[in-house]
RNA sequence: GUGUCCGUAGCUCAGUUGGAUAGAGCAACGGCCUUCUAAGCCGUGGGUCGGGGGUUCGAAUCCCUUCGGGCACACCA
């Protein structure tokens, strides 16, 4: 359905017409006064040149206009030429109504044209555990991809894991150390590789970090590490079985650390998925005089006329002929093209990753590995920082892993409710889980993604203020409240009452307040959508929850003698849970029923 | 050095793309529970929007300049 602001505009327009004036003046948005209005048109000071006319003189005659206009409480044209408006009550009431007969919706129309998006993000190392480095990625990435689909796109995920390189050489060399009869190193091995993998996650990881400690001090080492990673890459059938196997065994890994934090990918590909493209697609860039040598290396050149600053070109292949990160996300790129003709690609990585990006973007579009028809969009996040101001470390100095980042903030939050006294430890113990994840989520997706923020796990865990856990206790709040009115109805049930009970205009300020807010909701989250912002939900949701906890306590619900008044509230009520439950799903977590 | 992002209350952050008196939260102080979850609500104090110029009816927002900080600048990912 149309936004209010539309609503207004619509009629705005028509006014500004009537008056005779311009209606590309006719702009309306939200007031910056709330204690004047509730949206305002500026139009008639920026008419006033063009029609030399006073501004306050442009802004009564539209004001003429408009005040006939049943959607307006008021109108009035201020000086120096304001126009300042309020809503009506009823038109209100009836526009939450519309909301309120698709909670699903509420009032949010799909675009028109969806498009196929791929988003590109998590980007965890195989046989290295998750830690808070990939927070930001997974956690930003999962909310634009459930933006994206609730706006009706095709959208999907790709986790893109680094699973190529010589990560995978040092964990083949060292494994030969431990288990050299396995038949993975015996080249004249021609049956068949077991299933089982010979090792576990936590041997896996082991192995890696000895592997790696002892690449840095034993060339030899690391030289067969090297050694190893290129017989990989050039087919040795051993090896790439038991790239398999540390796949299937990191990836079972990952998945169960990713569940933990309601983080999903359609697609588990990793670099490695990429390599049988690179050989046709660098032949291709040579064949057409894209691809050149310089200083031994395989480059293409993406620099533009309007660059500020001198773009390096961007390196295909090494001068020892060896496939990089660049080669790999272009041919990544190949097979996304191919395969899922995607009308957008969106990567979500670290902000420092942007002239890279910003080369390798140039490229697939100059060598046509994507058409200019499909959009490329960098989405790079700041660093998640500690309360000194640093790269966020762990008491010792480490780098945190996420599983114990995570379980430090539920043990927080589980304290909390058992302070309370309400709950069974098994209760506590997962409602814990379902608050702590919306601390942590929230507190990231509040900040900007662009800019690195603060993380204090003392600030997120709060239920006061801009944070997770406040917007959670609110909609606890209002499901506690309309279960006590429904008791055990069905779900059913609930609904074919609820479409029963009609809103009524907002009596009081606090009724108002909300309702204004609610009236929002299709805005806020296009907004957020079309800006690839979810902070901006959670801006939004945090004024709901504020106007909600005011009505809350200035009235009694439950206690409403008046029958049809209750129902009024307790559909109104119903609608706000909703707005709340469909914007923190879209941020990427959930509610309990208590807290 | 070049480029880029940023600088808003003691702290953490918003600021609807140029509008009116720059907003929240935390922290500080003061109120509100025999009544639907007080993990809440209400109030008070706190600002030269880093500094200086400009553009115009009007600037935290746009331009220039300056100071301070982050980050990136081809064989890592």
């Amino acid at each position: 359905m149309k936004e209010v602001l539309d609503l207004i505009s619509e009629e705005v327009v028509r006014a500004f017409e009537a008056a005779e004036i311009d209606a590309k003046y006719a702009k309306v948005g939200l007031s910056n006064r709330p204690d004047l209005c509730e949206y305002q048109c500026n139009g008639a000071m920026a008419a006033a040149k063009e029609y030399h006319k006073a501004p306050i003189q442009i802004a009564t005659a539209v004001c003429e206009h408009l005040s006939k206009s049943e959607m307006f409480e008021s109108v009035e044209a201020v000086n120096p030429g304001f126009l300042n408006l309020k809503l009506s009550p009823s038109f209100l009431a009836s526009y939450v109504t519309k909301m309120g007969e698709d909670t699903k919706r509420l009032g949010l129309d799909k675009i028109e044209q969806p498009k196929t998006i791929m988003i590109d993000y998590g980007g965890p190392n195989v046989a290295k555990a998750l830690h808070v480095g990939h927070l930001r990625s997974a956690v930003i990435g999962e909310s634009i991809k459930r933006i994206g689909r609730f706006m009706g796109n095709e959208v999907i995920g790709d986790v893109h894991m680094g699973d190529w390189g010589l990560q995978m050489g040092l964990i083949i060399t060292e494994l030969q150390l431990h288990k050299p009869e396995l038949p993975y190193y015996d080249e004249s091995f021609t049956g068949e590789y077991p299933k089982e993998a010979p090792f576990t996650v936590t041997e896996l990881a082991d192995l890696y970090t000895t592997a790696s400690g002892k690449s840095k001090e034993d060339a030899a080492f690391k030289e067969a590490a090297m050694q190893a990673t290129f017989e990989l890459q050039n087919g040795r059938v051993g090896y790439q079985e038991l790239l398999k196997q540390i796949l299937s065994i990191s990836v079972a890994d990952m998945k169960a650390n990713y569940e933990k934090l309601d983080v999903s990918f359609d697609l588990w590909k990793g670099e490695s998925d990429a390599q049988p493209y690179i050989p046709d697609m660098v032949a291709k860039m040579k064949e057409d005089g894209f691809a050149y040598e310089s200083e031994g290396a395989l480059v293409v050149d993406v620099k533009e006329e309007t660059d500020t600053k001198e773009v390096p070109p961007c390196m295909i292949l090494k001068s020892d002929g060896a496939s990089l990160y660049n080669t790999t996300d272009l041919a990544t790129m190949v097979w996304r093209m191919q395969d899922y003709h995607p009308d957008k690609m969106i990567y979500v990585v670290d902000k420092r990753q942007e002239l890279y990006f910003t080369q390798v973007f140039r490229c697939a579009k100059k060598t046509g590995i994507v058409p200019e028809s499909t959009d490329l969009q960098f989405v790079g996040f700041g660093t998640m920082n500690g309360k000194d101001g640093k790269p966020f470390k762990t008491r010792q100095g480490g780098v945190m892993r996420l599983s114990a980042l995570l379980q430090e903030i539920h043990d927080m939050m589980y304290e909390k409710i058992m302070a309370n006294g309400t709950m069974t430890p098994e209760e506590a113990e997962e409602t814990a889980n379902v608050v702590a994840l919306s601390a942590v989520k929230y507190g990231d997706l509040s900040n900007q993604a662009s800019k690195d923020y603060i993380f204090d796990m003392e600030r997120f865990t709060s239920s006061e203020g801009n944070t997770g856990p406040y917007i959670l206790y609110t909609i606890v709040r209002i499901k506690s409240i309309l279960n006590k009115f429904f008791g055990d109805t069905s779900a059913d049930e609930r609904a074919a009452k609820l479409a029963q009970f009609e809103l009524m205009a907002p009596a009081s300020e606090s009724e108002k307040s909300l309702m204004l807010e609610l009236v929002k909701f299709n805005t806020s989250i296009r907004n957020a959508y079309e800006e690839t912002a979810p902070h901006k939900i959670c801006a939004y949701i945090y004024d709901v929850a504020n106007a909600f906890n005011h009505f809350y306590h200035e009235t009694k619900i439950l206690a409403e003698e008046d029958e049809q008044k209750k129902e009024y509230y307790i559909h109104m009520l119903d609608i706000t849970r909703a707005v709340l439950e469909t914007s923190i799903d879209l941020l990427g977590f959930k509610a309990p029923e208590r807290m």
